[in-house]
DNA sequence: CACGCTCAGCAGACTAGACAACCTGGTGCG
DNA sequence: CGCACCAGGTTGTCTAGTCTGCTGAGCGTG
């Protein structure tokens, strides 16, 4: 039995998803009526149940039918670092570590993890290959108080799984874009022409109210197309 | 007055957000019991507009005290189109249409907008500039069958707001993002170098089930940075 | 002055109905 | 056979309350 002591609008809400879980998109909701005789609550009550499956997204109700199993929504695709990027785009990622090291933040790398100037800060430098072959330099800057003991353990292959071992997983970022030219030593690092087109892309990554990364990073243009979607719906 | 015919609740609600909006955050809303005078309703009435405000994160219960103005969340960023992207940087957006046309659609366009090959397609390209100086080529894609008249009626400024006022503003879109160097003919009407670096951007807008914009565009990478949000919140 | 009590005012949860708008399917009439 | 109409079930909207738990302010007492 459900505890008695919760709320009539949630165990409502959490039995009608239970039932609803794993249905067919299209298939039928129990009818409000139904549950109004069911659990013997005010129709006020289950409909607060059902609205709030409703704005999630689970059911979706059609006046005069009934309601009815959602087809599950396109969703925001999470924040994903490049591992899991290219992973999902079915490439074996690879990094090399050119230099990791604690040093005192610059101005720049301060205001964006929200720090004072000269505080600690990591700087993780890696040259990234998929399949084999370079794909991007990134430099990577990480706040040390919410990082405590990450150089002396082990550099991991994602530090986006890192994070998340330590609940810190970005669930916000900003990420700026533009296009340029490769520097001579971006050139030779990535294996390709001096002045060749490459993308550089910034990141700032926060998660709930504490800037975890930033981020800058130069992609090879001929290997590389940056994917994004924007907006929550469909 | 507001229409007599509106919900009640959607009228205390847009009172309500009205009044709210500009307010200082942690400033109170009108009690319940206020709006119930106000008004002349029921309290579950005015538990369902605010409901809805509060679910929205523009207002916060606290129990025992009452309703107060929510701190903005960081909140995902609308999809927004050239005109307004350029007016927030604050910057004068100009457009100069260099083509617009009925087409039968390719196989690329028809895929992407989810038409068959052969289809009527709007295609409207658009010299596009910021403060009077040439900013990006854009290529728009636009399926004829949701935009009846659009050619003859008058090319408007913002494609977003025409869609918008259509009721077919995007609520979702994928894009992607690379870099390149210039063509002859693009630099040219982009007034840069040859070989420049550019920034090629694609986008696939879609509005609920229909798929209402497929556009390229071209942006010089020496005025532009791309710059998007991801995840929905902080 | 400091502490604790009481009390008014607030949102939270819920009830038991009412009527309207809407869709589907069946029934009966032309 | 085809169409109009109606009945019944569904969600949408709304009313007018009750009871509970929480908070803050004011007041009195030690």
């Amino acid at each position: 039995m459900t505890d008695g002591r919760a709320l009539k609008h949630v165990q409502v809400r959490e039995y009608v998803r239970n039932l609803v879980t794993g249905s067919a998109p299209g298939s039928p909701a129990p009818s409000e009526r139904e549950l109004v005789q069911h659990f013997g609550v005010a129709r006020m009550t289950v409909r607060q149940a059902m609205d709030a499956l409703v704005v999630e997204g689970l059911l979706e109700r059609i006046p005069g039918r009934g309601t009815f199993v959602a087809r599950p929504r396109r969703t925001a695709s999470r924040i994903t670092g490049y591992t899991e990027e290219m992973t999902r785009r079915g490439m074996l990622a690879e990094s090399q570590t050119l230099l990791a090291r604690r040093e005192q933040a610059g101005p720049g790398v301060a205001r964006a993890l929200a720090l004072t100037e000269g505080d600690a800060v990591i700087h993780w430098r890696r040259l990234r290959r998929a399949d084999g072959v370079p794909m991007c330099i990134e430099d990577a800057y990480l706040n040390e108080v919410l990082l405590p003991g990450f150089l002396q353990s082990g550099m991991p292959t994602s530090l986006y799984d890192s994070l998340e071992s330590r609940g810190l997983r970005p669930t916000w970022a900003e990420d700026s874009v533009n296009a340029d030219k490769a520097t001579g030593e971006e050139s030779s690092l990535l294996e390709v022409d001096p002045m060749s087109a490459v993308l550089r892309h910034s990141r700032r990554a926060v998660s709930g109210e504490k800037v975890v990364e930033v981020s800058r990073s130069v992609y090879r243009a001929d290997r590389y197309t940056l994917w994004v979607q924007l907006g929550q719906d469909g």
